[in-house]
DNA sequence: GAAGCAATGTATCCGTCGGACACTTGATGT
DNA sequence: ACATCAAGTGTCCGACGGATACATTGCTTC
């Protein structure tokens, strides 16, 4: 019946790539970078990639191991401070914006990256690279690890605003609205929101920021 | 056929409470506060009610809806910080303190919190509460809203630390094993987690919090 | 070149999830 | 006595992650 028509050959020949783990891996990645991190499923991703959803487990063992790989992947080679001048503070904002940029571009990697995880190395080497950062300092290694988690959190706080949106809060906003139509309740909360900036984001972004490194910088200075 | 053995009455008879919202919620909260936020499904809600799925739709119209009133009532009233003396920095601790320990209590809220949404009048209510601690500070509007975010923020990274454990990176765990292993490719983190101190949960707690509110007083200081 | 075999991909099944919809049941007002 | 109607039930659906058994392919070894 096939040799018939003679379409043997010709439809079967989809020249399609043998299935990888990177393959599998960047398809999921482009998938939660565009639908977002519960879009990704094992069937979507087999099905963009044209193969059956079971094929994708012969190169990873289950979901969750595919996520570490997603993880590990998407945060990319971390970044190196060493040649940025002017001491840690100057070195600490560039990390803080090359932070923001990967997890821009991979905006659920700020919300998948909490909890008890082993890390992958390249994650690791942001942390590296932070640590590394305040170097020379006076403070103990401890303390330089809590202030790369508290830069690593601050980022993923203010991120998560931009992506998902605690611009909620922002000009005329619905939250505005209910917060000011009760602003018996919400005496402080609306006299706040009645101020003359709208747009809360990338100024809470800053202000955390800037407030957090001040903190940062009282102490080195006490400590020298 | 059920007359026959007269079994009618008899295991029919319990005398089951009438479902109601507040029934649900409190079922799906102990659910989660037990289990994890990712085991409340209405079936497991139900079968713990002793009822159907369907019926809580009787009550509930989503399963999201569900989550923002599990929210708001998890989250309880909040705190009336006008009784604590000593000014802004005394006020914003006993309200971290505060939150820290509903959050405790309700593991699931912080990873829940985070996104677009539409809060509840009590979760603005904790938010008024931490704005309403630096009125009279000199800040603007805008600049007290941030600080409060900045204080959720720091909250909700350290207790994703101690709940599902950043303990990762403490004393002899697994992830300070491959960094030590690995101490060519992370010279400076290796030599931070070869210190005295194993605990690193409570101390970048502390060390986040002092830093921050330092930040803070910084600028205050310069405003006055 | 033919036979055998291991690797790779496929088809089918399972249990659980959120949710739609039509049904029964018991209380109530007239 | 009867119609109404809200509350709860049973059944179905598609999508999900995952297990298992089967088909196919290409490479090795006589």
């Amino acid at each position: 019946m096939k040799a018939l028509w003679d379409l043997r050959d010709q439809p079967e020949k989809k020249p399609r790539m043998p299935l990888s783990v990177s393959a599998i891996v960047d398809a999921a990645i482009a998938i939660a970078d565009g639908d977002g991190i519960e879009a990704v499923s094992m069937q979507r991703i087999a099905a963009d990639l044209g193969f059956t959803k079971m094929s994708l487990y012969r190169h990873v063992s289950n979901k969750s191991e595919l996520l570490s790989i997603m993880i590990d992947t998407a945060v990319g080679e971390p970044p190196d401070l060493s040649e940025v001048p002017d001491g840690w503070r100057a070195k600490l904002e560039e990390f803080v914006r090359r932070l923001a940029e990967v997890w821009r571009r991979h905006p659920w990697l700020p919300t998948v990256t909490v909890g008890s995880r082993v890390m992958g190395p390249r994650e690791a080497g942001w942390t590296e690279s932070a640590v590394a950062a305040l170097a020379g300092t006076g403070l103990t290694g401890d303390e330089r690890m809590a202030a790369a988690f508290l830069l690593f959190g601050h980022v993923r706080n203010t991120q998560s605003m931009t992506t998902a949106g605690t611009q909620a809060w922002s000009g005329g906003s619905e939250m505005a609205e209910l917060i000011r139509g009760r602003a018996d309740l919400f005496p402080e909360l609306s006299e706040a929101l009645s101020g003359p900036t709208p747009a809360l984001d990338d100024n809470a972004r800053a202000f955390g920021l800037d407030r957090l490194l001040d903190g940062l910088a009282a102490l080195i200075k006490e400590r020298s």
